[in-house]
DNA sequence: TGTACATCAGTGAACGCGCGTTCACTGATGTAC
DNA sequence: TGTACATCAGTGAACGCGCGTTCACTGATGTAC
């Protein structure tokens, strides 16, 4: 099986192509299988065309091949969080569409998305670090940030609101992942109505304990109810 | 190894004493452990006193005794549920209590959590039924059955709000124990904040798309923000 | 009360398997002269 | 232009390991007479 696809040999200086190729399948692997223990060494160079000891040319353990499979997908979520993020500029909208390419994106890979999520940050804090230096991370808390600005919530809040919509949206996907059969209709809608209600239960919360006067108060919640309590405006 | 702890055999007619030795047992392995795959028949064994063949006297194979492990945690989630609700007659305060028993007791045992939450609805429609028949969930839906019928929001969305609380718990108590380092400080508190913003939440799109009068709403959502709002009334 | 016997919980040894990883090697590629 | 050589990407065979599972067995327990 292994030579029926052999590969041919690279030219001298382009180590990183294979490599690439590597990172390609393993991936493709991780998006075929059901389990990600199904993804094997010897499975990856099998798929590339290539003999086991190859890969080790390239990676130093199997470990290490999987830290660089978690790293591009962490580009292509960037992408996505990117992407959902283009054009929009009032926060609020940005933010839901945000976690809504994060949800999408999550369950589109399932089992990519449990490595990686799982992968990041057992213990090291260094890749604690990695995580919130992540663009992703970074671009959503931006959105989080122009937020506690438009008066939300407070400018302290910011890193607890992220918190609780990155958990609210991995809630979901997990969810969906997990328990495909549950009735999640074709579309994401139910998803959405999710994160809407995260959005405006912090929101509301946010402007409640503000320093604002009863009356701005009622209003600021007039105002999030009718943007983000009705499910078919957008 | 196998040897020094070796046990005494068992009377005549009761297998099911070794049976439960046995689920103890993995329970145990599954709770020390950071990692599920450490769980072997062997382990479980010799954690016993037993040999390893001694284990397919009582269960047909390894994925069996999983699930027994499974079901007897979802029996104590049940006992815990039950116990988060004893007394408690506002159903908004009995929620917010059933969903944060649900946390603690996630964070509290995150590899059983893990294997259970992912082992239940794989594919099988019978495992669906399950997971809707286990007590814990039925439960909390009646719980929430209840806030619908205080008129927080539509008898037929009790499905879906009960779907989006789970995501939510689940959500928390997966970012928890996956990041255990993001600061999430030395009770539950922030856990709880998130769980209070998406009741909210949703309690105020419920209201707000109910058919009362808006003098009406407009108290309903000042009741709810009175009630959830404050982090420290309890 | 004593003996022969059936039962069956638990054993010991072994099976085949796929895994991650190693090591001495091969042979095409590019370079020096 | 042609030949000898160094480089190094990729190979083939093998390693030791722990796994789930099987099978013929043993020997204490309980029963029949």
């Amino acid at each position: 099986m292994t030579s029926l696809r052999r590969r041919t040999r690279s030219p001298r200086g382009s180590g990183e192509l294979l490599a690439d190729e590597i990172i390609d399948s393993a991936t493709a692997l991780l998006l075929e299988k059901e389990d990600a223990e199904a993804v094997s060494v010897r499975a990856v160079a099998s798929r590339v065309g290539v003999t086991p000891p190859s890969i080790y040319l390239h990676f130093a353990d199997k470990e290490a091949l999987l830290d660089a499979v978690c790293a591009r997908y962490f580009e292509q979520l960037d992408v996505k969080i990117t992407e959902a993020a283009a054009g929009i500029t009032d926060p609020l909208r940005r933010a839901l569409s945000q976690g809504m390419a994060y949800v999408r994106f999550a369950v589109a890979t399932p089992v990519l998305y449990r490595n990686a999520f799982h992968r990041i940050t057992p213990d090291s804090s260094t890749m604690v670090e990695e995580v919130l230096a992540a663009s992703a991370f970074v671009q959503f808390s931006a959105t989080v940030a122009e937020l506690a600005e438009a008066g939300l919530f407070a400018e302290s809040e910011v890193g607890d609101v992220v918190l609780e919509f990155w958990a609210a949206a991995h809630g979901i996907a997990s969810l969906m992942i997990a328990k495909p059969r549950l009735g999640w209709g074709d579309d994401f809608q139910r998803a959405e109505s999710m994160l809407r209600s995260v959005c405006l239960g912090r929101a509301v919360i946010g402007v409640v304990s503000s320093g604002q006067t009863s009356k701005d108060k009622a209003r600021a919640v007039q105002g999030l109810i009718t943007e983000l309590g009705t499910p078919d405006r957008n």
